[in-house]
DNA sequence: TCTGGGGTCCTAGGACCC
DNA sequence: TCTGGGGTCCTAGGACCC
């Protein structure tokens, strides 16, 4: 039986999602920018039309704001991902086989629904989703996910199509493939639209009639699968349940550059238990740790500087108390006095199952107490905010703090009563 | 003055083993 | 003196995605 897939897509995703609390941006030109208010990652179609690219850097585009009224907002992550679960629960009324790709994308097996108007039914989730959450979305729906991919794109661009777009005939898969361009193609980068432009490949249709010895020589195994995909021969399955993650990393920019060890000591802590929380949540524990500290890549005055450490633990572990203690060590040893940083984070590798974690005697009672203590932390976090319980160490300075000059107001009030617990806790009761 | 954050997969080459 | 060949594991680097 044939494959079907849907790709639907949320139109400018954190644009979108700025605009629904606040009706008189209809129509608009709205950006939303990254973290530090660095630079554009969301655009409204108003914001495109004035010639707002993606990821200009904030300062780049003061004079269109002004002179164009252009609403800027800095990034609500709370916000996206509360809409995000939103569309998803709608789409999973029109099929149960979904696989959400990223925050604004979600695959839909359509398979089972081959001998249906598919025209009409993806119309259909497309108006419901509107209606439900207010986020406008673009729908592709071809035999291929790749392809689906292609008709998505081409779905937004074309003014008949109206954001729906089944590729299911020929005839209709030709044209599209001849009216896209290699380079846009899901798999084929910057890097490559190049390499295969030298190659005289210009096109998707270019792309789709190369030997399967052409693209494995070129493109790898992952190209070759690609290619097969734009010939309508299904190579990249649904992934209903998303796998757990074999590396969680958590780093962030600092507003300004900073010199002194304490205060980025400060910054890794919190992002060590962010990152540690991401663990626990997919019920994982980690082998190792690295950490990285790093200048400004611009600044072309300044020394630059990038170092990382990564220490292998004894067991794997999911205690931000332990975590704690070494990426403050690992931190130690890559700082160098007289550096402007710019930014530091921490990964955490050699993840496995927390299930699966040997339990030494060694550690045995150890683990039992910061396993206990991590539930109530997490316990704490989830119902009244991550800033509800910290350390000493996290301080209470800000020098590393983020810059959010165009916050969104918060619509739901968190309280924020901190609780401190030792920096020495880890290290001491050891 | 001001330039994001978080992932995955593949390949080539070196170390090491028998 | 003769100095092969196959396998595995690890890592760094390069490509991609949103």
């Amino acid at each position: 039986m044939s494959k079907l897939f849907a790709l639907v897509d949320c139109n400018n995703f954190y644009a979108s999602c700025e605009r629904l609390f606040d009706p008189s941006l209809e129509e608009k030109p709205i950006v939303v920018l990254s973290n530090n208010d660095g630079c554009v990652i969301a655009r409204s179609n108003e914001a495109k039309a004035l010639g707002i690219k993606m990821g200009v850097p904030a300062f780049e585009i003061k004079s269109l704001v002004k002179t164009h009224g252009v609403k800027v907002f800095s990034s609500n992550y709370e916000l996206y991902g509360d809409m995000s679960r939103r569309v998803v629960e709608t789409l999973q009324q029109f099929s149960p086989d979904l696989e959400v790709y990223s925050i604004d994308e979600s695959f839909l097996d359509l398979s089972n629904f081959y001998n249906t108007d598919i025209q009409e039914y993806a119309k259909e989730i497309k108006a419901t989703v509107q209606q439900w959450t207010g986020i406008p979305v673009a729908i592709g729906v071809a035999p291929t996910k790749t392809l689906a991919k292609v008709a998505n794109r081409l779905s937004k661009k074309s003014s008949k199509a109206k954001g729906v777009l089944v590729l299911t005939d020929p005839r209709h898969i030709e044209e599209a493939l001849k009216r896209t361009k290699a380079g846009d193609v899901w798999g084929i980068g910057r890097r490559y639209a190049k390499k295969l432009a030298e190659l005289g490949v210009h096109t998707a249709w270019d792309l789709r009639h190369v030997t399967d010895a052409f693209a494995r020589k070129y493109l790898t195994v992952v190209g070759l699968r690609t290619v097969k995909e734009l010939r309508g021969e299904p190579c990249i399955e649904m992934e209903m349940v998303p796998p757990a993650k074999q590396n969680i990393c958590t780093s962030r920019s600092f507003a300004k550059t900073v010199g002194n060890l304490s205060a980025i000591e400060e910054a890794l802590a919190t992002h060590t238990i962010r990152c540690a929380t991401k663990l626990r949540k997919q019920k994982s524990c980690a082998g190792a740790l690295t950490v990285f500290l790093q200048t400004s890549r611009f600044n072309e005055q300044d020394k630059l500087y990038f170092n990382s450490r990564t220490i292998k633990l004894n067991a794997p572990t999911s205690s931000e108390l332990e975590l704690l203690h070494y990426a403050k060590l690992a931190l130690k040893a890559i700082f160098r006095e007289g550096y402007g940083y710019k930014k530091t984070g921490i990964i955490l590798n050699d993840i496995v199952p927390e299930n699966q974690v040997q339990l030494s005697l060694l550690n045995a009672g150890h683990h039992e107490r910061d396993t206990r203590l991590m539930q109530t932390l997490d316990n704490l976090r989830e119902r009244f905010g991550f800033a509800t319980v910290g350390y000493g160490m996290q301080g209470e300075g800000n020098e590393c703090a983020l810059r959010k000059e165009f916050a969104s107001p918060c619509y739901t009030t968190k309280v924020a009563e901190v609780m401190k617990v030792g920096w020495n806790y880890y290290s001491s009761s050891k």
